[in-house]
DNA sequence: TTTAGCGTTTTAAATTTTTGAAACGATAAA
DNA sequence: TTTATCGTTTCAAAAATTTAAAACGCTAAA
């Protein structure tokens, strides 16, 4: 029993550190890792108490987990009419999908601007142009790549569910 | 030529969000705008002129953007003892590298307490191993599409350079 | 040597982000 | 209704981060 709170704490730590890492809140990161490694939901109060902090940010933190896709609710219909919360199936993939985002967002932008500076005249723009086309070459190989990846875990995730 | 500024400007608010959006220094994602689409090195005290920032930050910005390869250092033999900057040729897949190695961080991670799980004699943790075993399944699925990634992307990239 | 021109480090101010307390609003039970 | 129990929002305080100014140290030229 001990053991197994002290490999939650280590949990929660790390996956604090983790989301910063990643421009995220800390406590988003805490969040999932209480939700991940606990064997039942969790009411809103339950995760402020676990985590030793009060209603307001914990609040705002969990729909901002369920606006990704990260948490979800779930109604205990027995007991009162708190709100419960657990970790979503999907959730790996919908975080990668999060930052899949962003990253299809710098394709775009890459061929945006590409196609802005082929309509410039301005001789000195070829490094620029050039520039922009090995960014966007990436990105999309990139991007391909990361479907792949989605398509191949689609199959194997089932082996876990 | 006012167009190619604008469009330099453009970029230099973008990389700056991008990599606020990925938990970097936005200054850090300007230096890179800049230099990316700049048609030579840039002194530092060009930096901090087209930037209108101090010397200071954009020093230790310089100094975080070479220990992350993503621009370098070059000698201009002619000119004074001034050092200039450009970008490392391989600035993608570096900065993709960076963020390789914060997944990396995630597998160790799950595998690591995947087995100080296994070794708990605790009923009720079979629930977290399931979860820590998925995991480690996702992040290590990932990184051989990554590699795969890298692996094309190495010969892609010849045809930009 | 001394001096001038660099980049770096330090420090303090400004800004942004995070946080908690409390007010607020909604809903279900009494 | 009224009351109690929630979750949410607001706002001010605290913490962390970013920033600029200036001191500092190094190196090359005089």
């Amino acid at each position: 029993m001990t053991e197994e709170i002290i490999l939650k704490r280590e949990m929660i730590q790390r996956f604090g550190d983790a989301y910063k890492a990643f421009g995220l809140n800390k406590l988003m990161g805490n969040v999932v890792a209480l939700l991940l490694f606990s064997h039942q939901p969790l009411s809103l109060d339950e995760l402020c108490s676990e985590l030793g902090r009060s209603k307001g940010p914990v609040s705002q933190i969990v729909r901002r987990l369920r606006d990704r896709k990260l948490i979800r609710k779930v109604w205990d219909t027995e007991n009162s009419r708190k709100d419960y919360y657990e970790i979503e199936p999907e959730i790996f993939e919908n975080a990668f999908l999060n930052n899949f985002s962003l990253i299809k967002n710098n394709t775009k932008i890459a061929g945006m601007l590409k196609k802005k500076a082929d309509t410039s005249d301005h001789q000195h723009i070829e490094i620029v142009q050039k520039r922009l086309l090995e960014m966007e070459a990436f990105y999309m190989l990139m991007e391909k790549h990361f479907s792949n990846f989605l398509n191949e875990w689609e199959l194997k995730s089932r082996e876990y569910r």
